[in-house]
DNA sequence: CTTTGATCATAC
DNA sequence: GTATGATCAAAG
């Protein structure tokens, strides 16, 4: 069943929740889609279902799942009690020092200005795993603000050479962690002088705090 | 149980 | 190599 890209966000929100309580299993019929057993070695096999279930435009551009609306879509992981179990990708870290030099035109911030969050409940075999309501949603000023402290450290750290200083412990709610295929995968950083030097590509996420606040604030 | 660092699949 | 989609698994 080939969805077609949603008009506008109500159509797209009431998409979301006509899914909400069904299983994986059966949306993956519904869009001939293989259910693995396990999310070893297919762990992007629940996003790209979803993508598919809702009429994204789906690839591997560098823009917004559904671009005409400006809207991103994140799957979240969460346990039976409707928590946040893991962190949310955001987008990679250019480490080149092509990286923007202010919050306000960042793809960080420009990836969470608008994003569908469609909870995904259990950590069992992933056709077994349900759909939960979905929320449409945008940063409140508060979490702008946090948001941006945290992306302007770690921005100044890796736009200064100082990329061996960020590690995921920094960032109360975003955090910088290796994102590829292996640590064996290099590209270019520049280091304190200037120079070019090899490093794991990085990647920002959200904590697993963040989300969980953004679900219970909106359900609770 | 939670978090950090590492890893998997696929398209281009 | 870059991007998309994330979860795994060891360590704290």
């Amino acid at each position: 069943m080939k969805v077609p890209a949603p008009r506008d966000e109500a159509e797209l929100l009431a998409r979301a929740e006509a899914l909400a309580g069904r299983r994986l299993a059966e949306v993956a019929a519904d869009h001939v889609f293989a259910v693995p057993e396990h999310l070893r070695r297919h762990k992007g096999w629940i996003g790209q279902l979803v993508e598919a279930a809702l009429g994204a435009t789906a690839g591997s551009r560098a823009e917004p799942d559904f671009p005409h609306l400006g809207v991103e879509l994140k799957t979240l992981p969460v346990d039976e009690t409707g928590k946040v179990t893991q962190s949310t990708f955001v987008c990679s870290a250019q480490l080149d020092g092509s990286m923007a030099r202010t919050w306000e035109e960042c793809w960080v911030r420009k990836k969470l200005a608008r994003v569908l969050w469609v909870p995904i409940v259990g950590d069992g075999p992933p056709g077994e795993r349900l759909i939960g309501t979905p929320l449409l949603w945008s940063p409140d000023p508060e979490e702008d603000a946090v948001l941006r402290a945290d992306w302007e450290e770690h921005a100044h750290l890796i736009g200064t050479g100082q990329l061996w200083q960020v590690n995921a412990r920094r960032g109360q709610v975003l955090q910088v962690r290796p994102k590829a295929a292996n640590a064996s995968d290099l590209t270019w950083t520049l280091d304190e002088e200037g120079e070019e030097v090899r490093e794991n590509p990085r990647g920002f996420y959200l904590r697993a705090r963040f989300t969980r606040g953004i679900l219970e604030r909106h359900f609770f």
